[in-house]
DNA sequence: CCCTAATTCGCAATGCTTGCGAATTAACAA
DNA sequence: TTGTTAATTCGCAAGCATTGCGAATTAGGG
């Protein structure tokens, strides 16, 4: 169980990979900690944008790219924009059709079971996506109520 | 084992959902039949375009669209340009990280299996993404080589 | 052969993301 | 503290993938 990195942590990271701390970093490894929400690099640029007024989508953007080449992050694409799961954890996801939600899911890992068609692939992570209904939406039949995040 | 559709069943089943069968879709159909190389709108719209010159982009996008909708095609996003997969058998998808070039992958059922995380998630369906290298890439170490498709 | 709704197709517009470059700043050493 | 330098920020423009729109065309049933 490897847990995620305290913003302590990408600190120390940081610096030792040769990257700077700056104040608009430390923001956003502060939101990222413990996030659970799958947010894109839009949402997470509002929120931050809350307490750092003038904060650019561009630096969202590029610290969250870093923090992906770093394994601190998984960029998750599903369509649409890109979302960041700071949980560096093997687990995955399911998706909700009707509102979107992103949630995590953990299952015994697939690629310890038998395969047919990976002849010499040799597998460096096996993601499942789970689409369907959320509770939520599961049971409001066919309601078109899409909220955000 | 649900098999792919012919260019003439699709025929028959746009006409029954009240749509029409162009010469671009009847090329479309057969350039998709039997096709696993999970190709992008834009690769297919290269090879319809030198059988028939001047078709549009735009019309590749609908009637993937509308193949889409009508479950005769795989809509898969993996980041980049989405990939169309005429086969809409249960199965699942390796990508090379290093040429990108994404195959066909059967496994066990994983929404047969424990998962933890799915309480009440009402699952459609549940594909798996194997990341790595295949076997042609994993050969040449560091090669930055990328071919398209 | 006619009619009409569906389709084609080009262009503009959208949404997401990255490239670029000038100004700023973190971090390290003197 | 101050100086130096490379990293960073940030806004804007550009890029890629995809969709909206509307005029002209066409499939397909009557």
């Amino acid at each position: 169980m490897k847990s995620v990195k305290s913003p302590e942590e990408l600190v120390v990271a940081f610096r030792a990979a040769g990257l700077k701390v700056t104040p608009q970093r430390q923001l956003l490894f502060r939101l990222l900690h413990g996030n659970e929400m799958h947010p894109t690099a839009e949402t997470l640029y509002e929120v931050a944008s809350a307490e750092m007024p003038g904060i650019s989508l561009r630096t969202v953007y590029q610290t969250l790219t870093d923090l992906a080449a770093m394994g601190e992050l998984q960029h998750i694409q599903l369509g649409g924009a890109a979302r960041f799961d700071p949980n560096v954890d093997d687990h995955h996801h399911s998706v909700c059709d009707a509102c979107g939600d992103v949630r995590d899911v953990y299952a015994p890992n697939p690629d310890h079971v038998s395969v047919a068609g990976l002849d010499g692939f040799s597998v460096r992570a096996a993601r499942i996506v789970f689409s369907g209904k959320c509770p939520r939406c599961a049971g409001a039949a066919d309601d078109l109520s899409v909220s955000k995040q």
